[in-house]
DNA sequence: TATGAATGAGCATTCATTCAT
DNA sequence: GATGAATGAATGCTCATTCAT
């Protein structure tokens, strides 16, 4: 068990320059947080984070990999959640899971989003949450829930619109799921004023 | 007039900067645009870099500012185009011309979209969108177009669905305008199928 | 009796690390092996390395002075080999006994040739060298075996053309000893044709 | 002639640093002659090292490249001297004109001789040294100057003793060509006595 | 004693900025 | 104004050394 203890240390010192990574970058930007800076707010030296990551790099990617470990069970949580369901409470049901999901990890979220486009494609967080909706409007498609044409673009645009509420949230403070139920509502029927 | 010979050199030089720096940003990135390339794609020494901006903050800020200088008269057009049509053929008008505008200016959508972040909030393109947008939800508003309640949250829900597409097309090539109208189809009609 | 199993197991793996810190420098060049690589290849842990020698330097030390204590009587064996010969002879099988001796510490040889500089000068086998050749000049010269003002240079000549050829066959291969027969022919008549 | 103002005091500028840098690696070694040291000492700041030299070892190799450049062609006078002279006379003046010109080295002499190993093979002032040896002994072969089967390891056995006699003086003080004819006389005649 | 993670001084390298020409 | 070499603070990274277990 002394090997576990060791372990156990090690897995808390990583978690914890990962951690100061995160907090850093999301204050500075992905490029003025120095490792420095990391080490000291992680409470480590310089040294010690090359125990535990290559180079920076590798830091940097440990952090992604860290959060989308954590973050994907809950997604594929979500997008379960409500899969004997039908389409509409089904997708409303996986957006407020996924905002309450994410709702814990506000800070990562700000250095996803800051940070996409320099990310590598192909696992990436913004990436599991793209499949994620492409699966559920599949399914919604199967079940003739989602008017023909319309799909296509549906992913681009709950995506790209979740993103958007997100970082407003983020800025302006409160709780990310508020507006879910507003999204889900104008996705499915529209703004248009019904015909009185 | 020698003094108008002079500052249009002047202008012509601070363009070419301006241009450079846009270009070497798109490729590399915001931080890894060192200024000696900017300088040497500009065709112009470092030192002169200096003679127009006070420093690599400057520099940047003038990029955002120029761009933001041709594509706010482009949004305002695009706004009034459809000023005295109902909201739908309104927001439709918009968006085409919106996105014929940003045709020509692929470079500066990768670098405004990717920094958004970087740049103080008050002044970008990005608000200017934003801005426009709302103002034509306040006239849908007016008119009685849009359903109670979803106005507030569709500013957010396009202009995030816009940055997505715009993305999307930046990176797989195409035509920013051709998904204009599946998008207003969705905003406004929403994705359920229409019940038999 | 204890005492000296202890003792025993000791000097086991402070030979260890010595043999390993031999062959990494041999490798990799005096400064480029690093502790932690030494330590690897001892089987040992770094820490360790610093329950046997108080730092790299006295590491470095003790590479030296262990090669050494096992060279030194093997080159007074050398020396004293042919003691009762007259010169040429003497000469000869020194040359031979030497080399055959270096023939299994090639590393090292490599090792010390390539540092020699980096050593304080008073304890190198490179100086136990030049003595005992020094003391074999002394002899031929008492013999009257060595004509008048060139024994002075010898000692230098011999040793420095020792060591090239040392260097030679460490990069191409070969005995160590195989020009040793060459190397007295030319020392002791020189390289001139005899006249006709 | 602007132009040649700019180019002479870059090539001043290049020459202060590999001075600078050749002082410091005589004196402290390869390894531990830092950049910032050899900046200061050449009184310039670090960053303008980078722009003569791409990194470290482009400096290292100016140094050398900049050293043999300057020592190549003396070596060549050196064995011109005497191409017409028999070869004893030619030895004997290709030594000394060969010290004569070393003597200015001294400090590229330490550290060439200590770095040989470091080198790349191919193009040192130590293989240059070897191939004029060779050359003037080949002419003495076709000479017949030189003894059967003594040619093949002579080079070997003079820029030995050379290299050794060049460390002793720069270590004792003293001319570097001092011992030159004695040199040559045990490479001629060898050091046995004549026989009475 | 043995271990190996933690330490931090030291080094090479980059790049925005300055300034003599 | 234009030039581009000089500057030096800042950064990532290495590795000898220490020390808690």
């Amino acid at each position: 068990m002394r090997r576990t203890v060791r372990e156990t240390m090690r897995e808390t010192v990583r978690s914890a320059i990962i951690d100061a990574a995160e907090e850093l970058i999301a204050k500075h930007g992905l490029h003025d947080a120095a490792l420095v800076q990391i080490a000291k707010r992680a409470g480590v030296a310089v040294g010690t984070l090359y125990n535990y990551f290559t180079d920076r790099h590798a830091l940097i990617r440990g952090l992604f990999e860290s959060r989308r470990a954590t973050l994907r069970p809950l997604l594929l949580a979500a997008i379960n959640a409500g899969a004997d369901l039908p389409f509409e409470p089904r997708l409303c049901l996986f957006m407020h899971e996924l905002l309450a999901a994410y709702e814990s990890h506000r800070s990562f979220l700000k250095v996803a989003i800051e940070n996409e486009h320099v990310r590598p494609p192909g696992s990436t967080t913004a990436q599991d949450l793209l499949g994620g909706v492409v699966g559920i409007i599949a399914a919604g498609v199967r079940e003739g829930a989602i008017a023909a044409g319309k799909a296509e673009l549906l992913p681009l645009v709950i995506t790209g619109a979740l993103k958007a509420i997100i970082v407003a949230r983020l800025q302006a403070g409160g709780e990310l799921a508020s507006d879910a139920d507003a999204l889900v509502a104008i996705l499915l029927d529209g703004v248009r004023r019904a015909a009185p």
